[in-house]
DNA sequence: ATTGAAAATGAAAGTCGTTTTCAATTGGCG
DNA sequence: CGCCAATTGAAAACGACTTTCATTTTCAAT
């Protein structure tokens, strides 16, 4: 790690491989402030601000990109060799990945239709995972005031 | 919409027959600060959090839903008969539509696989339009400080 | 090993879109 | 018409993200 940060001419320092470690050790869709719970487990000196910097850092080196399923928490993602989408459980707030391969080619001719050049994809399926639809949630807007949604 | 208002509940007034209005006029993905300027220039008195509370309704209602591309502002999307995609361009910042029926039957499959049960797409290809491709931006790590991507 | 320029850090503050609060107003059923 | 609950508007609160700045640290060149 310290040497693909130098020959990025990054530096490498204590608090940046503490907090690079952390994050591919959790090696999921992790929040700033998860990632940061768990590296202040280790060392309680380093500040928010510090991992906030180094996740974007870890995305810029193209180890981790961002993911934002509309809850306003942005979370960090770790890129794999073979795109993948999120289902989103709306219920528990999980969030599985699942193959996309069989749509990708669609959607590269999707773009390159409109002469659009693509450099990310996001599929991502809302919903409730197989723990959660049992709850038989709908959402019928008569039960609730305009603004009741949030909670759900 | 007087009407479908009722018959869910909800009380028709002014402002809410204003906002709705110029919702669907405008018709393309509207933020919460474009709509209430759109609203603005026919009725100066109506607020902020009014305008926000009914494009919640509208969601509420099925009429629309929430688009999150990333960049900190929510932009709110008709609801089509036909789900659709977005391409999103880094530049330009346009939000343009194409058709997914392509790739939905795989998505829905993948779905049913995971024991998932969906009740929302988010297809989002992000990259640069026909108008902005040719300015040839690389995402060369190496050429900036750690923080420098933010006004990429 | 020492040094100095540049980068990194941490605490705190700033930013900005979203959401809530609350008093006043209004819609609509009885 | 009169009441009650829904709605409104202004302002404040909220919260995640981002920046600032003084201090510390890294690391390449002595």
């Amino acid at each position: 790690m310290k040497e693909l940060l130098r020959t990025k001419g990054f530096k490498s320092t204590p608090q940046r491989e503490l907090i690079f470690d952390c994050f591919f050790s959790l090696g999921k869709h992790v929040s700033v402030d998860e990632l940061y719970q768990k590296v202040r487990e280790l060392d309680p000196s380093v500040g928010h601000s510090t991992v906030w910097r180094n996740l974007k850092l870890i995305c810029l080196l193209g180890l981790a990109e961002e993911v934002n399923i509309g809850d306003g928490i942005t979370r960090y993602d770790r890129t794999t060799p073979k795109p993948h989408g999120h289902f989103f459980c709306r219920s528990c707030k999980k969030l599985l990945e699942f193959d996309v391969g069989s749509v990708m080619g669609a959607l590269v001719e999707a773009a390159h239709e409109f002469e659009f050049e693509p450099d990310g994809y996001k599929i991502e399926i809302q919903g409730y995972c197989s723990d959660c639809r049992q709850d038989g949630r709908t959402n019928d807007v008569a039960t609730g005031s305009a603004n009741d949604e949030r909670k759900a």
